[in-house]
DNA sequence: ATCCTGACATTAT
DNA sequence: CATAATGCCAGGA
């Protein structure tokens, strides 16, 4: 596996600013990741320690299982919410 | 090695 | 607006 990938993802999730989210694919783009995909993978497997909450997919819409927590953990840092989906182009963080 | 699955993205129906 | 089809990459069975 990719340590060095690994790292350099969390770095990134961890600039994310409070009250600003990014998709996946920034988080791929900027650490340089391959594919999206493997940036929830990290997450999953490490991301406890880290602003998670504030990584969405491109719609603005968190994946299925987290939706509930996620949103509400976003509200809680003045991130609104309309219905399911955060309105990226308020949001959005841009480095 | 093959097949399936998933915290994804884009494009086309 | 909702689905489906592709492309993508790593892990687990």
């Amino acid at each position: 596996m990719d340590e060095e990938l690994h790292e350099r993802v969390r770095e990134v999730v961890s600039t994310v600013p409070l009250g600003k989210v990014a998709t996946y694919g920034d988080i791929a783009a900027i650490a340089g990741a391959p594919t999206p995909r493997l940036i929830g993978r990290i997450l999953a497997e490490d991301g406890s320690d880290l602003p998670w909450h504030r990584v969405l997919r491109a719609d603005g819409t968190p994946a299925p299982h987290l939706r509930h927590r996620q949103l509400e953990l976003l509200r809680a840092e003045g991130v609104l919410a309309d219905g399911q989906r955060v309105n990226l182009r308020t949001y959005r963080w841009r480095p």
